[in-house]
DNA sequence: CGGAAACTTGAAACCTTTCAAGAGTCGTGG
DNA sequence: CCACGACTCTTGAAAGGTTTCAAGTTTCCG
């Protein structure tokens, strides 16, 4: 057995916090020179994983913040029935772990899409780091809230319409894509039907139907997992039409 | 004894969070007495609002972390479309605003649905405070860690079947009311079915429907907006009823 | 007491799911 | 290099659950 799985050749140079390429989306973004050199000496770097793995489970003991420095992840919650919901996901830059802040211990499971590396604030550095680095307590509280609202923007895209829920999927991926630095107009999926429906409340069936319809109409171009955006604006109408009620 | 009383004749003895009755459930839960002493002193106190009034506005400067001292208060968002979703609700003792902790505005309104009290900690406070008072720090990550994971259930609840919303929403509900100290059974709603509906992702006619269907089930008692829990373990199980897949 | 708002109730319309089968994709091994 | 098997995705038709629409009824409050 032992597939060959890719193992990583760890490259020798030392990639800190300081000279990382998402300093800029990270942590450090609201923080001095200083500071960052600070949290960069304490931060786990460069761990690897492959598609499938997890970053943490359900239930695993809360270890720390984890930020994503290349791939992209998915969080995926079982309610007590063993339902399998996809919560959120996340992209590089992106900071995921507050599920476990409520108790010690994790409420999802978050796993690689494909082959990911990531950095740790270990849990028990969080407190006195945040003592040290005034700034960074701001930058964590800011990094939750925004996990909070995108939270609350799920829920709502979640109660719309199909056509809608699966174009504003694809507005809010792209946006974030290109927020980072990606293009935003011409996405790889690492989302199967399958986990998109589960984060959206659909079928895979429905999914593909409406992704088939998109391209049907010119705004998108699909082919298996790689979607062309042709006509963004359209698709933002398209997204907003259907509002009525008060 | 001194059960936790359900409304406060404005009392103009001095509550500090040291005497508050909910000190067990709020923040000073974690803190010791010293601590508690320290934040009481920066506490704003007892402001009190009416039926309808807003604790926050969406859109507003977030001015800092509220306490429902007693009544209750819901979240509601409204999308780019005018669209109006509820993604939350509070009890007395129940910590509320982090949804301004992103970027200084709040992404939601906060609305009392009855007579409320709320105590604040500023927003300018929470930094100091959080470097003077270690344990804050902690307990306030597990408050926001508590919102989040509230609100993947709550977006888990809005995926299954119209039953079960109610169900669940009811259960909650119950099971929040009596960590509280309030009866788990006597359900007295400060919510009107629209809003129910609005919460759970359905009209408020479904919602009307299905309190009756519990009602005619003998699960519970409806009777406008009073319900009496009758089996609860019979509403469990009928929550739990529906899983199939994987 | 009267009027507005909240709630109930029924029937039809609508959207998404379910079920079922076929097509495409990918990796492995002959 | 092609075949095989396992997935993943597509596509169609029927079933099912919620919403919508449309009246009523009740409750609340001035």
């Amino acid at each position: 057995m032992t597939p060959p799985v890719t193992r990583n050749i760890t490259t020798k140079l030392q990639i800190t916090c300081r000279n990382c390429s998402l300093s800029d989306l990270c942590i450090p973004r609201g923080l001095s020179q200083k500071d960052v050199e600070r949290i960069g000496n304490i931060v786990a770097r460069r761990k690897i994983l492959q598609r499938g793995d997890f970053l943490y489970r359900q239930g695993d003991r809360f270890r720390g913040i984890l930020a994503i420095k290349a791939g992209t992840a998915k969080l995926v919650s079982l309610d007590m029935d063993g339902n399998e919901f996809i919560t959120g996901y996340f992209l590089p830059g992106e900071l995921l772990g507050f599920d476990g802040l409520a108790d010690e211990r994790h409420a999802c499971s978050a796993l690689a899409l494909e082959t990911l590396t990531y950095c740790e604030i270990p849990a028990e550095q969080i407190d006195t780091l945040c003592r040290e680095v005034p700034n960074l307590l701001r930058e964590l509280f800011r990094h939750v809230g925004r996990t909070l609202t995108a939270e609350t923007d799920h829920f709502m895209l979640s109660q719309k319409g199909a056509e809608e829920r699966v174009t504003g999927f694809l507005l809010d991926l792209s946006d974030r894509l290109s927020r980072r630095g990606f293009s935003s107009a011409e996405i790889k999926l690492t989302f199967s039907r399958h986990d998109i429906g589960k984060y959206l409340g659909l079928t895979l069936e429905t999914v593909s139907r409406i992704l088939k319809k998109l391209d049907a109409m010119g705004l998108v171009n699909v082919n298996a997992r790689s979607i062309h955006i042709i006509d963004k604006d359209k698709l933002r109408e398209m997204f907003a039409t259907s509002s009525k009620e008060t």
